[in-house]
Order: C-alpha cells, then structure tokens, then sequence
DNA sequence: AATGAATGAGTATTCATTCAT
DNA sequence: GATGAATGAATACTCATTCAT
C-alpha cells in the first residue's frame, strides 16, 4: 500500500509537494472517480507520463497521497491524549478545537474524507476509513475510561454507548465547522469556532457528566 | 425546477413508476456524475431518445426524480409531529423508529442523500439539502419547544442549541443504520433496531430531560 | 460469439460492406494488437463511437469480421467435394486452384489468417484456426478415403500420412501463391498459376498414386 | 545493417549475453511492434537509456540481434552437408532432426523467425528472411543434385521443383515441432519426433526415390 | 559512460446529447 | 411521440525516444 516509484521521492521537494497538492485538490473537488489526470497535468505543468511513472496509476496515487495524510491525521489526537491529568471535558474541548485545527489546515484531506464516507469508488476506501474511525475510537475510549476512574463521569455509564455519543457530535461538530452551509436553518450561528466547542462541551458536560459530586 | 415534458405526464403510470425507480437506482448506486443515462435505458429497455423528450437531460431527470421523493420524505415527519400530547422522549425514540423504517422501505433514496450530503456535484444540491434540514429543523424545534413548555426539558436549555443536538444524534443513528460498517469498532452492536432507539433516547434523556421535577 | 448490435445489421448494405472492408484491411496490414481503431473511423470518415456502438469494442469487431469471413472460407472446399465422381488427382489439382481464387478475391482475409497462425494475440485465435485446419481437414480425408477406395492411391498409405503431406502441399503452395516473395531463390519461378497447380499435383502423384494399376 | 556503439562490444561477455538473451525472450513473446522496452530494462535492471546507447534504437537492438542469431541459424546447414558420401534419404532425414535440435535449443530465435513470415513490420525482415530461405536453398539444391547424380533420386527430377517440395516439407515438420497445437485434427499423432521424421523421409523416398534401381 | 526523469502522441473505450426518420 | 444512429470530446494509461546530469 501507497508504494512510489523513487523517481517521485528523488524529485526536488517542491515539486513533490506541488504535485501531491494538486493532486489532493483535484481529488477533494471531484471525489476519485471524477478526478482527472488531464486536470491535474495540465495544472501542473508537467507531462501525463511522468505521473503514470511516479504513482504508477491513478489508484496509486490516491493511495499515496491519502496514506500519507492517514498519518498525520492521526497525529493530533495523540498529542491530546498523552497531555493526562487534565479535567475531562476540558480535553473533549480541545480535541474539538484541535480537529478543527487539523481541518483548517488541510481543508482538501478532509473534504475527501467526507465524500469518502458514503461513496464506495475509493481505492483501499474500507481500509482508510477503519483506521480514522478506529483511532478516533481508541482515542475516545481512553478518555472515557479516564473520566469515569477520576469520577468526572457518572459511573454508571456504558463505555461502548457514551464512545459512540461522543463521536456522533465531535463528527457532527467538524462536518458543521467544515461545511457550515449544511447546518443552515438548524445550527445556531456563532462567529467564534471557541463559542461553538465550549457550547458542545457544556452540553455533553449535563449529559455525561456526574452531578452527584 | 422539476418540470417535466407533459409526453411523460401521460404515460402509463406503471412505465412512468419504472422509469424513476430504475433512475433512482441508478442515481443510488452511482452518484450523479458516475450514473449512467446508457445502463438506464439498456435496463428499462426504452430508446435513450424518450428519457431525453421526458426530461430534458440528465440535470432535468434528477431534478424531478429527487423533487417527487423530497415531498414523500418528509411525510412521516408531520405525522409524528400532529400526534401531540405524547411524552417528549417517547416522540422522539418514534421518530427514530419512524425514520429508520423510512429508510429502509426507500433505501435508494436515503442512498442517494448520503452520497449529496458531502458531493457538491448534484443538481440543486443546496436546495434539496435545505428542503430537508429545514423540515428536520422545523419538526425538532416545535418539538423541544412543547417539550420545554410541558417541562419535560430542562428549561434553561437553548433551543437552537437543542435542536443542533437531537439532528446530529438522529442522523448519525440513521447513518448508522443504513450503513453499519461504517461505525465497525465505534458504535456498540446491538441486534435490534428499537434497542438502539432506546439506548439513544436514554442518553437524550439524561443530557436534556428535567431531573428536578 | 460473432454476436452484433441491430444497429449494425441495419445499416445500408453499403456502408456496412465499407465498415468491414476498411476493418479487414486495418487488421490485415497490422495485426490485432497494433491495429488501430482511429485509423479505421479517420479513413471511414465516421465517428469512433459508431464502431463500438456496432461491435461493442475492438475484440467483437475482430470477432465479428473474422467469423463472417469463416463461413465463406468453407465454402469453395464443399463445392469441390461434392463434385464427386472425377479424378483424384483432378480434384487436388481444382482445389489448388480453387483455393488460389478464394484468395485471390479475399486477399486481406489470408492476409490475417497468415499472422495469426504464428502470432498468439488474436481473439479466439484457437477456435478460428481450429475451425479452418478442421475444415481442411475434414475435406482432405475425405478424398483421401475416396482414392484409395477407388484404387487412385496406393492402398497402403496411412490415411492420417497423407492428409497431412497433403495438407502441407496445399498450404506451401499457397503461401508461395500470396506472398510470392518469401520463396524467392526456392521456388522455381511460374508465370502462370496452373502451371504451378499442375506441377503440385504431377509431384503428389508420383508419391501417393497408385503405378501398379 | 547490424551496427552498434563500441559501448556495447566493450561490455562483460556475461552482461552483453544477458542483454540478448532477455531482448531476444522479449521479442519472442510480443513480435516486434508490441515488444516493450520498457519491460526488457525493467527485467534487465539496466538503464533504458542504456540500451539507446548501445543500439541506437528499437530498430538497432532487432536488427543487431537477429543478425548475430542469423549467422548461428546457418551453422547446423553447413555441417551436415559437409557429411558428404552419406545416403541421401538419411541426410535428409538428419536434417529434419538437426533442424528440430537447433529449434529446440533456440525456441525464441524460431519463434522470432515465425512471427516474421508473415508479419511486414520487422526490420529488415525481406533480408533476414531472404538470407534464411537462401541458405536452406543452397543446401537443399546441392543435396539435390548430389542425389540425382548418385542415382538414388529419379533422374527426370526438375531440381528447382523438388527443392521447393523438400523445403515446404521440412518446413511444415519444424513447425509442427515447435507448435503441435496447430495441426491438431490434422497431423497424425507421434510421440517421438524420430518416428515423425523417419515418416517424412519414407513418404519423400516415395515420391522422389528411384525406384528402377 | 551511464543514468533515469521527462515527454507527448498514441491506445481503446465511454458518455450525454442531438436529430432525422 | 418514439426511436436509436451518430457524434466527438472525454477518460486512464503506454510507449519509444531524448537529454541534462
């Protein structure tokens, strides 16, 4: 999976991230199967060849450039994770405004993670999106537990239930960030990204949180 | 929007339920861009000729099909809402159920929604999704307005925020639903449909219901 | 196999006889694999999407072209085998010449017949070669049978042998009757075609006739 | 003809032989036009640009190849024609049996030879086929003449006819040697190829012997 | 001398759309 | 009103050849 041909990685760096750019684009603008490689080398500037000749063919290169992104997508979380001690939702809230962070600055990775989500012609598409969802899950399940050994959950929560809730909004919520014009006439409108997390954070606070201490 | 050629008012309307079924699978299994006007007809066994005399092009025929379906979507929504005077939470674990049903006697069309959701390449995209959201938005707010009203729910609670809340976990139930795989390792397995609806209209209870009363 | 679209069937005769002129030519002058399908339609002067529309792709043209052109190929053989009653020897002779004329008048058919003898990459390039060396074959035995029954043929060939000497005589002499300039400097050099078919068969009698009678 | 950089003859014998042997497999397998480069240099593991450097191009690297197998293909020819004073059936039948060993031992020169017959699009291939014709001509003839001379071939033989008739026969038995799957139905089944070639030279001692003596 | 990146014209095939019958 | 033949630009992909390093 997502093998390249060494002449792509002896190219000069800025060429290599020029075209995984443009690639990224073409892909996040028309989904996999109606990208096109015309698009992409007349843009780029260089002969339909020499990309056949880095990535193989087209499925190559999705796959190179969506595992590539996997990677750092799954970065973030970890730096989250790892900072323990810190207050339960006061996580959940950064992990909100951390993806969203993510998104900001790969809008086009992200745009393809969505229209991946309910189109089957992605190559390795099963593959990609169980590891997303998987680390998000792994991620979740940690804090969960954390929360509910240090008594900032209530204790009679189902782990399994309350990963999948808190997964539906952080979902929900960066969708909403990402393409808001979905959520016209049903999401409150707030100028400030802070506003919105914190308001989700409050409210999963009264759902999960244990009031009785 | 969705006009149509009177040549395909006045067919049989036996042909004519073919016609937007075969489409309307054609449209779920593909996507809009990938679908293909030649498997169509191949499969309906008319001349290519008609289908453009009935609807102008590809654009006119998606337009009409998702138009006609858009007014049976929302359907069951205004039959749950008039039944009032019902328990809030026991509303709205119905309108899951009835949602879910929805979907699956229609599991063309809610595939077809899917693959909109986060492909900008539809026909009327931003309107249909409007339509939809704004009838989903319409029903919840009345609903967690009366449900504040009768003190069901906390009263301090924000509508709008309230209302952003129940769609995200309604939809993702649905998602979830249509496509399980999709939430392999996230969401907990449960066997049957009215389990899940349970579970998640617990979990509303508890973040939104009025503990004090 | 050899299946076609209506649409092809109903086309004039005369540009259907075009369309298949012009396709036999192409494969003739290049072979399966490099010929090329943009040539064809440029010399046409019809739209690429016009053959496949007829043939499907490029396999069902070759398919299409070359089974239609089996059918006359055995033809001459059953016309001179059902002219029973004269001569062995007269009929390897009228074979000869027989086949020299099918060729003749179908000189772009023997063309393709000749590279796909030696070249793997036709489309059911083991059917059509079985049918025609069958054909043969079964033509071949048959007189055979028939000549040694009527004393012509020295009564203890192996009939199997002798169809195949015979076989090769008839298909060298063909060659060499197509393509004169493969046996330049082997071949004695003939003006005339029944000269050639003359001393073919004076040669077979000597090796196969019967001289006690 | 034949030409080629110093770059080349400069080269390990072990690397050159390598070179050859692969371009050699290669043209086998695909013919001329549909031999690929790309897939030698891969196989190779040298640079393509290499082997432009040393042949010129796809041409040059052809023409050098077969014209070095050419001189070999000859060799088998003149050693047993030099076996002079033997019987002239048995020379006969020593060269089918020689000619099958030399296929044997270079089916992809052979398979080369075959694809040419009848294929326009090799290089020179009026020459190569002209000097491989020529020198079974030669051969043929001398054996021929000796023949007659000797008494052991029918006196009013015509040398050219029955050089022709030796050389299409010797031809169809090394093509049946290299692809049996041709003249299935036709041919008569042997196991061994010394049983095949003993019935050739029984059949041509029928026809051409001289039986008064 | 050797490399291998770059080229761009070539390939078969699909497609929505038009329009004469 | 229905047909389906014709279109031609679009697609992904391959190839022999060149040439700067």
């Amino acid at each position: 999976m997502s093998r390249v041909q060494p002449t792509f990685d002896n190219l000069p760096e800025e060429k290599r991230d020029r075209v995984l750019q443009e690639a990224t684009r073409e892909f996040a603008d028309h989904g996999y199967e109606q990208a096109s490689i015309n698009r992409m080398v007349k843009r780029l500037g260089i002969a339909k060849g020499s990309l056949f000749k880095y990535f193989g063919n087209k499925k190559g290169l999705f796959e190179y450039l969506f595992g590539q992104a996997l990677a750092e997508f799954k970065r973030p979380l970890k730096a989250i994770r790892d900072t323990s001690g810190k207050d339960f939702f006061q996580r959940i809230e950064n992990s909100f405004l951390a993806s969203a962070a993510f998104i900001d600055s790969h809008p086009h990775l992200y745009s393809i993670y969505l229209k991946m989500l309910f189109n089957e012609h992605f190559p390795m598409r099963d593959h990609f999106l169980g590891e997303i969802r998987g680390a998000h899950a792994k991620y979740l399940r940690q804090l969960v537990q954390n929360g509910i050994e240090s008594g900032q959950l209530r204790p009679e929560l189902d782990v399994d239930e309350t990963v999948f809730i808190l997964h539906s909004v952080l979902d929900r919520f960066l969708q909403n960030h990402a393409v808001p014009s979905l959520d016209k006439g049903i999401e409150p409108e707030k100028q400030r990204l802070k506003d919105k997390a914190r308001a989700m954070t409050d409210f999963l606070r009264h759902g999960l949180g244990n009031t009785s201490s």
